[in-house]
RNA sequence: GGGCGGUUAGCUCAGUUGGUAGAGCGUCUCAUUGACGUUGAGAAGGCCACAGGUUCGACUCCUGUACCGCCCACCA
């Protein structure tokens, strides 16, 4: 027999391991042991990781949770489905790459549409071969012969096809919207990629003219060229007489009618209690607007700079525009007070430009339009009934037909579905899915409209030269990966999936528009249960960013300590939802805990030469006794923190019980026990019999140690199975 | 402004049907080379934020308060 060292080195063993799994084919369910043939599918499909860099510790977790359960199920004995796959990310790779040409002093209008896509596709692919390597450095038992990616031939073809059906369906429309434009991006952003940031500003009280009755209330004097009404509460006294009148009147050399309406969404108590409205560059006011069919005019352009406004104001940016209408006010005498607020102002997520709200022609998914259903599987749902989107959304949460781990983020869900607004897919970037929309004669005021799969006959038609938002794709991220629309087997076997692990930050991006888009296109869920995993922040609470140049490369981490070490650093006691801080010691320490079981099995291996464990164990000594008992209590709390998601239990009982039960207690009592001639082979059996069962208990934790060990134990003839990986779950 | 969490040992956190509080790290004492010093034995350390209530009994349930954090939000 061949000496194990004294410690445990990881990188010894490692990558031999992960080609070891790699050559038994078994991360591909199709490959799974015969009698396995009508086993119970368990699938998660991964959430694919932005091709923008590489993985950070947040992806370490959050694949470590998922090889967790995974590895469990997969010994279980389930059809078991982990599919790999990565995501264009559109705004963020398009972002990138544009940072990157700035420093080589290019920009993307230089090279052209084609060109920089190319530069875009190169990028993405060098960031998708760290991420997959990152991914099997990590252990991960993710069937590659399935990898997706959100921009390859089939994941574009359900894009399309997802487009189309919605369009044809009357869901997705085109709209001349006021939207949150981006002018440093150049480009629209939905209400989930805006950033509120916290600014002082200030608030102005001023009237139009000398002769207007009712002064206003502003922090934004430079829009008020675009006002086409005064709005006040209809209950307020102070206003009532003026309700209904109109007024011609000259605002900083610009000749304004205004109307003054009622509408309720005004707050009496704040400023003046009246409203000047906007309708162009305020959604709050084109919706008065829209309720008092007010005019709208826009003001600003693009380059958030004055449309309008003569000599005085047409071509400076708005914060000039500002000054230059802020003292106007003040020559003509018309401020009432200038006091300074804290206000919070919308930013790009990506760009950090500041969100300037304008009216443009964009592409919407309509979330309160009643469709009917088409083949729906849904409980409470009824195949050709009519229902809006976001009831579905709704619905399909509140029924519990979707668990959400951990219970208390469905509130938050319900809160941001009751308040959702029709979604704007559109964006005016080049990298992303083209929109499956074609356009015979200009595509502003096209005499012909046609959405298809692919271009319309004929050669007067032009396609839309706007990509979708990158959340379009990802919706549908759970059975584009399984074939939709095209070969069904794999989505009949594995959709629903499982369960999906992504951090709670995403649940409005990723999680909802999933739940959105299969219960249309399929009439189904994506998934039964989501597990919401928490941010991993630095030592001192802080998120790891590069700006605070704080990053982490796991993999440093897992040459350091080995990946065990790392992966259970993570999920030890990690509970779903909650962040968790990581500290380097705390990997140190669970690389000792790895150590331990090394020499528990170094003991064990140098103490026992051979057992029948096909005959039966005794429980002879107080010590028997008791480990037999803990170990089958640690058996069943590990099955029932797995079957709930309570990772972070099954972590600790695995800790206390190989170190405290079974190691220091029983190990030291075995020593005696050895001794005894009559003692001697039960004794030997039980030891073997612990080992194994807790090689077993923490594979889907360390899987390369436990597998280590598991061909230690076999070369020694106590074990026969080949491969620990699909070896049956003890019960 | 609205919503959601958190407040438990020096630090980071567990604690699912309410029954006299647990772990990791850290600290202190002792042991020894025996599977492991990446060790073993032991110890100190908590009126479980605060105030009420329900209960035979509450860290656990209810109400309120304070502080911290997060998400959402164009009170212009």
């Amino acid at each position: 027999m061949k000496e194990l060292d004294k410690s445990y080195d990881a990188s010894k063993y490692e990558a031999d391991i992960y080609q070891k799994w790699m050559d038994s084919g078994y991360f591909n369910p199709d490959n799974l042991p015969a009698s396995d043939d009508n086993a119970e599918p368990f699938t998660i499909v991964l959430p694919p990781p932005n091709v923008t860099g590489t993985l950070h510790l947040g992806h370490a977790f959050e694949d470590t949770i998922q090889d967790i359960l995974i590895r469990y199920r997969r010994m279980q004995g389930r059809k078991t489905l982990w599919l790999p796959g990565t995501d264009h990310a559109a705004i963020a790779t398009q972002t990138k790459v544009e940072k990157i040409l700035e420093k080589e002093g290019t920009r993307k209008s230089e090279l052209g549409r084609e060109k920089f896509l190319e530069r875009v596709e190169a990028f993405a692919q060098g960031s998708h071969d760290t991420i997959i390597s990152q991914l099997k450095a990590m252990g991960a038992s993710l069937d590659w012969s399935r990898e997706a990616y959100t921009m390859d031939e089939a994941r574009s073809l359900a894009v399309r096809t997802a487009f189309k059906a919605m369009y044809d369906d009357g869901l997705i429309y085109r709209g001349h919207k006021v939207i949150n434009w981006d002018p440093k991006g150049q480009t629209v952003i939905s209400d989930e990629e805006i950033v509120h940031q916290e600014r002082d500003s200030v608030l102005y009280t001023f009237k139009y003219s000398a002769d207007f009755p009712i002064p206003i209330s502003t922090t934004r004097p430079e829009t008020k060229i675009g006002d086409t009404a005064v709005a006040v509460h209809p209950d307020d006294e102070r206003y009532a007489e003026f309700v209904g009148k109109e007024y011609d009147l000259e605002f900083a050399g610009v000749p304004l009618h205004i109307k003054v309406v009622a509408d309720e969404a005004v707050e009496k108590d704040f400023g003046t209690g009246a409203l000047g409205v906007t309708p162009a560059h305020s959604l709050i006011d084109a919706e008065i607007a829209e309720r008092h069919r007010l005019p709208m005019k826009q003001v600003i352009n693009e380059f958030a700079k004055m449309s309008i406004g003569g000599e005085l104001l047409e071509g400076k940016k708005v914060a000039e525009a500002r000054e230059i209408i802020v003292n106007w006010l003040r020559e003509q005498n018309l401020i009432i007070s200038e006091e300074p607020i804290k206000q919070s102002i919308a930013t790009a997520e990506r760009s950090g430009g500041v969100i300037e709200p304008l009216p443009k022609l964009q592409w919407f998914l309509a979330v309160n339009k009643p469709f009917l259903m088409k083949n729906s599987q849904i409980d409470g749902i009824k195949t050709g009934q009519e229902i809006t989107l976001k009831e579905l959304m709704r619905h399909v949460i509140s029924t519990n037909q979707i668990g959400i781990v951990p219970e208390h983020f469905s509130k938050t869900y319900f809160h941001w579905v009751d308040n959702l607004r029709d979604w704007c897919i559109s964006r005016q970037l080049w990298f992303g899915h083209r929109i499956p929309v074609w356009y015979k004669g200009s595509a502003a005021n096209p005499e012909e409209i046609y959405s298809g799969v692919s271009a319309p006959d004929g050669s007067d038609w032009t396609q839309d030269e706007d990509t979708l938002d990158t959340w379009f794709s990802s919706g549908l991220w759970t059975f584009s990966t399984l074939g939709w629309p095209n070969e069904i087997a794999d989505l009949k076997t594995f959709h629903p999936t499982s369960v999906i692990v992504p951090g709670y930050e995403i649940l409005f991006f990723w999680v909802a528009r999933m739940i959105l888009m299969t219960g249309y296109h399929l009439g189904t869920i994506p998934f039964k249960d989501i597990y919401l995993h928490g941010i991993v922040r630095d030592k001192d609470g802080k998120k790891f960013s590069k700006s605070a140049n704080n990053g982490i490369d796991p993999l440093e981490m897992a040459e350091k300590y080995g990946t065990d070490a790392l992966r259970f650093a993570l999920v030890f006691n990690a509970a779903p939802g909650n962040d968790t801080l990581f500290d380097e010691q705390k990997v140190k320490g669970m690389k000792h805990f790895g150590n331990k079981l090394w020499n528990i099995a170094r003991f064990v291996l140098a103490n026992v030469d051979e057992v029948n464990l096909d005959e039966p164990i005794n429980a002879i000594t107080e010590a028997d006794i008791s480990i037999l008992n803990q170990l089958t209590q640690t058996t069943q709390k590990v099955d029932s923190a797995l079957d709930s998601f309570r990772i972070h239990e099954a972590t600790q009982s695995l800790y206390d019980f190989v170190w405290r039960d079974f190691a220091d207690v029983y190990i030291e009592a075995s020593k005696l026990q050895l001794q005894d001639e009559a003692q001697k082979a039960n004794t030997e059996k039980i030891l073997v019999h612990n080992l194994i069962q807790i090689l077993k208990l923490l594979h889907p934790f360390m899987p390369f140690l436990t597998e280590v060990l598991w061909q230690e134990l076999k070369d020694a003839n106590l074990v026969k199975e080949p491969l620990l990986m699909v070896t049956k779950w003890p019960k």
